[in-house]
DNA sequence: ACTTTTATAGTCACACTGACTTTTAAGGGG
DNA sequence: CCCCTTAAAAGTCAGTGTGACTATAAAAGT
């Protein structure tokens, strides 16, 4: 039905949603904000709202996610969404028809967020705590988990989980967070170190003080984008 | 901005698009409709249409299809269906904002479509003679061509573009011609073979006849899913 | 001094892969 | 009817990546 009158087509509201990771302290985290508006006031919800008319989503999501957390522009606007999916069921807000276009990021720790725009206040929390979130909101949660976890398989996009400078330590705590897996360290090592292109060594002494065990040497993200052959999570070896 | 002041949201038009692949005549064919309407009046585009009031996204998208290329109920509902993702460039539709959700379907080798809805004429076309589409639709086809080619490394998607008992053949044909790359026939086999659930052997006696060579055995799609391990495609080796 | 923790180095058997050869069974042409 | 072509099917072999494991090195804590 591509008729062009335009009274002819349904309108519906888009909206764009986030499910932005970071790992902290061992624990997947999921960047969430208290709804300060009904539906659902009070409760926790990814952050995200309404396109605005000149706007692309990607634009929308960036917009959305600096108003309501006041992450800084430096961190925003490099930063890398990908599209995660659409969701469009007819009864997935209970005021109308609203169709949203889900977004996944991943950064490395940061300091607390603060609310802002229609969020009352913002935080990061442990992914296996943010259950029960408004509308569809643990769905597109558990989507985006189940998408990135995927993704480490056979993209570097571990590294975006880390400051500049990190240990291969460091890296194989982001796989084990996100699996939820124990790696082999040795075997850990020598399959990144194996792939041109994923970590390159820096200068800089080992380590920072105050960790135990024998200093680690630091590397940073090297140009690889896709990993060759893919590193895939062990079957079921749970940590 | 989660305000629900139904005056106070911008209104969109949601649309589905459908990239529709198919193997015919070993190449690749992508299903196309000429528009009955403008914009782009007579040019080919992939199919699609507007978002209903009450519908999801894949039931629109379900309902289009088969309103635009009238292929049967049985073909349409058993189709799988996968959502490739959502374009939103505000300059994608020259008439007004359009968000476009996009999906992707493999099926077997069928007869000739027709038109109808808005429509005027559906077929099967080369999917490298189909640009340039109306819109943008010339992008979304190459991102499915992408995705589709990916998933059949590490899904048992191949099945799809098979009838329903298949030889070893012309499944590897299915993947040479995706990935526009030639397989070494006993590699693949044994890739095929080793991999539980992928294909299942069927009675019946080898090959229909008509074609050359020694007889292959048929087989059917297992209830394998994915492929463990992945069926990675050859880097660069042109067929 | 000794234990704990983590990084780093190295070993080994096994599975999978790509490249290749050989054999079998059909059709087509002279 | 023989031979050639085509494609399936079966097998070989060397190189590579992997999981499991052991050993050594260098820090912090007790």
């Amino acid at each position: 039905m591509q008729g062009y009158d335009p009274s002819a087509f349904p309108p519906f509201a888009v909206t764009v949603d986030l499910a932005v990771f970071t790992v902290r302290a061992m624990r997947l985290h999921v960047l969430l904000v208290e709804r300060g508006q009904d539906p659902h006031r009070g409760r926790w919800a990814l952050p995200g709202g309404f396109l605005l008319p000149h706007e692309a989503a990607e634009q929308a999501a960036r917009r959305e996610l600096a108003e309501e957390t006041g992450l800084s522009c430096d961190t925003t606007e490099g930063l890398h969404l990908e599209q995660l999916r659409t969701y469009s069921d007819p009864d997935r807000d209970p005021r109308m028809r609203v169709v949203s276009v889900a977004f996944t990021a991943l950064l490395p720790d940061l300091p607390e967020p603060r609310g802002g725009g229609d969020a009352a206040r913002a935080r990061w929390t442990p992914r296996d705590e943010a259950s029960p979130l408004a509308f569809d909101h643990d769905r597109i949660l558990a989507d985006a988990h189940e998408r990135i976890g995927a993704k480490l398989e056979y993209t570097c996009l571990a590294t975006a989980f880390c400051p500049a400078a990190f240990t291969l330590g460091e890296l194989r705590q982001v796989y084990e967070t996100v699996w939820g897996v124990a790696l082999d360290r040795p075997n850990f090592r020598r399959k990144v170190l194996a792939t041109p292109g994923f970590v390159e060594p820096v200068a800089g002494g080992p380590r920072r003080t105050g960790a135990r065990g024998k200093p680690a040497a630091l590397y940073t993200a090297g140009p690889a984008r896709s990993l060759h052959p893919p590193l895939l999570r062990p079957e079921g070896r749970p940590r």
